[in-house]
Parts: C-alpha cells; sequence; structure tokens
DNA sequence: CATTGAATAT
DNA sequence: CATATTCAAT
C-alpha cells in the first residue's frame, strides 16, 4: 500500500492501492461494491464464494477484508473466525439487513466495522484506517499490548451484556453480574457504558432499520 | 445506594 | 486523543 501526500493543498494523507478482498455471493452486489470500491482508488479482488476467498487469501497478500454476513457456501462469521484467527486481517461484514444477533456476533468475533446495504461510498472511504491502526498495534510495547487485548474482551463482553439486556434496559448493576468478572466495578462499568452509548444506540438503530 | 453527567487524570 | 477515574448532583 502507498500513501500518497494530499496534494493542492488539501491536508492530510490518502491511501492509493490498499488491497481489498470483496466477498459476496450476490453478483450485482458484489460488482456495485467492486465499483464503489475501485472509486475509492483501492485495489480490488472479489468472489462470490467464501471458499475462494479463503484461496485468495492464502495465494495473496491483503489489506482488508470485507465479506457479506449470509452466504450459501458458508458462514460470514465462519469466514470471519477464520482470517481472524489465521491472518489476523481487518474484516468488515456486510448485510443487508442487520438483526440485533448479527450485529453482536460480528463485534463479539472480532469485526471491525458493520455495514448495512446499501454501502455507500462515503462509508467505504474510511474503511483503510481500520488497515493503519492494525500496523500502529506494532509499535506498542508487549505490555500495553496485552492491557490492549485484555480491554477488548472486556470490551465484548460488554457489548454481549448490553445487546442481551437490550439497549434500553442496560443498566451498570445488570451489566457488572451479567459480565460476571473479576475485579470489576459498577463505576468501570458505568464509565463504560456512558462513554459507548451514542455506538450502542447506532447499533440499535442499525438493527431497527432492517 | 444506583445512576448519570461532567471534570480530571492517565 | 481515547478512555479510565473521580466527583457532584439526582
Amino acid at each position: 500500500m502507498i500513501i500518497e501526500q494530499g496534494r493542492d493543498g488539501k491536508r492530510g494523507q490518502f491511501p492509493i492501492g490498499l488491497r481489498v478482498l470483496a466477498v459476496d455471493d450476490d453478483p450485482t452486489c458484489l460488482m456495485l461494491l467492486e465499483i464503489l470500491l475501485n472509486h475509492c482508488q483501492y485495489h480490488v479482488t472479489t468472489t462470490t464464494q467464501a471458499t475462494t476467498a479463503l484461496k485468495l487469501l492464502r495465494e495473496n497478500m491483503f489489506d482488508l477484508v470485507i465479506t457479506e454476513v449470509h452466504m450459501p457456501d458458508m458462514d460470514g462469521f465462519k469466514l470471519l473466525q477464520l482470517v481472524r484467527l489465521k491472518m489476523d486481517l481487518p474484516v468488515i461484514m456486510l448485510s443487508a439487513n442487520a438483526s440485533t444477533e448479527d450485529v453482536m456476533k460480528a463485534t463479539t468475533h472480532g469485526a471491525c466495522d458493520y455495514l448495512v446495504k446499501p454501502v455507500h461510498i462515503k462509508e467505504l472511504k474510511n474503511i483503510w484506517q481500520h488497515v493503519i491502526r492494525r500496523k500502529m498495534k506494532g509499535y506498542y510495547s508487549m505490555d500495553l499490548h496485552t492491557n490492549l487485548g485484555h480491554r477488548q474482551e472486556m470490551h465484548q463482553k460488554f457489548v454481549a451484556a448490553v445487546i442481551k439486556l437490550g439497549i434500553d434496559k442496560a443498566l451498570p448493576s445488570k451489566i457488572l453480574d451479567l459480565m460476571n468478572v473479576e475485579k470489576l466495578t459498577i463505576e468501570n462499568v458505568a464509565s463504560h457504558l456512558q462513554i459507548y452509548r451514542p455506538y450502542l444506540k447506532k447499533l440499535s438503530c442499525m438493527a431497527l432499520q432492517k
């Protein structure tokens, strides 16, 4: 991937040729997705099968994977799981109808984003940031690294608990004993809840709009 | 006492 | 800058 300095007075950097693998069993959606990604100046590879996606990932280098959730040959979450486990790439989930369970599954299984069809270019223009963030991890020290891992686990349990309760019924005390993690106080949960409420609202809205 | 919002601190 | 801790008000 090449980072090009912004020209004509525009500040900031823009990624050219980010290698994206797009997976969708629906050819029409896949084609649309490819066009959109190309407009973002990414280097796009497409496939309609999750199994071939895995083969492509084994043979080529990619920076990011974006995949449909519901596919005939393999569940999108299965693909997510395999990719995250084997090659530690950022994965973005894509679906026409975002049920609460699907969004929860995606977040708890380590997807870095969840897009609802129809996808618009605005959303795709920002996905390269996931790649940058992942590469930044290499600069962190060991203990910081493990701390981040611990935080992510906490956050996953947190999100799972909140969605299980329902966003409206999710109170710190309820979340706390639903997570049942040692050395975790109500204040910790309350603080985390305070910060993540907008994010959780977005998840619920996504699930509602279908 | 639990919850929330906001000020600090890391 | 994100998020954790702490404090004040409800």
